[in-house]
DNA sequence: CAGCATCCTTATCGATACTG
DNA sequence: CAGTATCGATAAGGATGCTG
């Protein structure tokens, strides 16, 4: 499992290498908005509208090139459903809930500490002053 | 634990909402820098020049202003070492550390997952034409 | 070494208008 | 409804030079 000190590991990808194939995906999966696109659709397929109004603050042509990227990496669903008026859902793949149960979680562990964050952001403000 | 159905949840942060206090501290942790500073830190202290070297690509100047965001946040300690030359130490505070072992979860599962990825990349960029 | 200040370039984003 | 196209504002980011 793990490598021999000294020598770097043989890991095919890593997120901390610059040009690793991973960065733009990381980036699209923790980016400001795709991380919140694949948290709402972690609970239930949603439309465009729908996405658009839990996804609190995105513009539509960011929701559009945000849901782009994640159908392209592979993490989301893209259903047209031709009635009148046009209809589009999107659902998680497979591979997209094992990424969005992580980030779910991250959220919730995040939101249950935001008490302590903010007292810390209070005592840092207050040791600089302001 | 869980709320009643139908009856908005009475958590005080939601991630999702656009002004929720817990939206900057996200974007902290999930920003472009902030989640791979993180993750660095992980495995141990670093200094200045040393995590700036690990972050490939990241400059000096986001360098700094992404540790005074974490170090504000809690989630990180700096540490000054008054030797000569200067010396600073960066660290994570245990709320640090546990955002940042989900942190290098989710990036440990992402970088598994990268073949899985490129081939959706490939399917995607061949059904539309590149 | 660590990091602030300045300038300047570029990418991101949002608003608006329009299409299938 | 679900987008695309275009434009302009704004913010993020990089390069350089300087300080404790």
């Amino acid at each position: 499992m793990a490598s021999i000190e000294g020598l770097a590991a043989i890991e095919p990808y890593d997120v901390f290498a610059r040009s690793c194939p991973s960065r733009p995906t990381l980036e699209h999966v923790t980016g400001r908005w795709g991380g919140l696109v694949l948290g709402v659709l972690a609970s239930r397929p949603l439309r465009f509208n729908e996405l658009r109004r839990r996804v609190d603050g995105v513009s539509q042509k960011i929701l559009a090139q945000t849901l782009q990227a994640l159908e392209r990496d592979g993490f989301v669903h893209r259903e047209l459903i031709s009635t009148f008026p046009l209809r589009v859902e999107y659902s998680l793949t497979p591979l997209g809930r094992s990424v969005a149960d992580r980030l779910v979680a991250l959220f919730a562990h995040l939101e249950s500490q935001m008490p302590a964050v903010l007292a810390a952001q209070h005592r840092y403000d207050e040791r600089v002053g302001r």
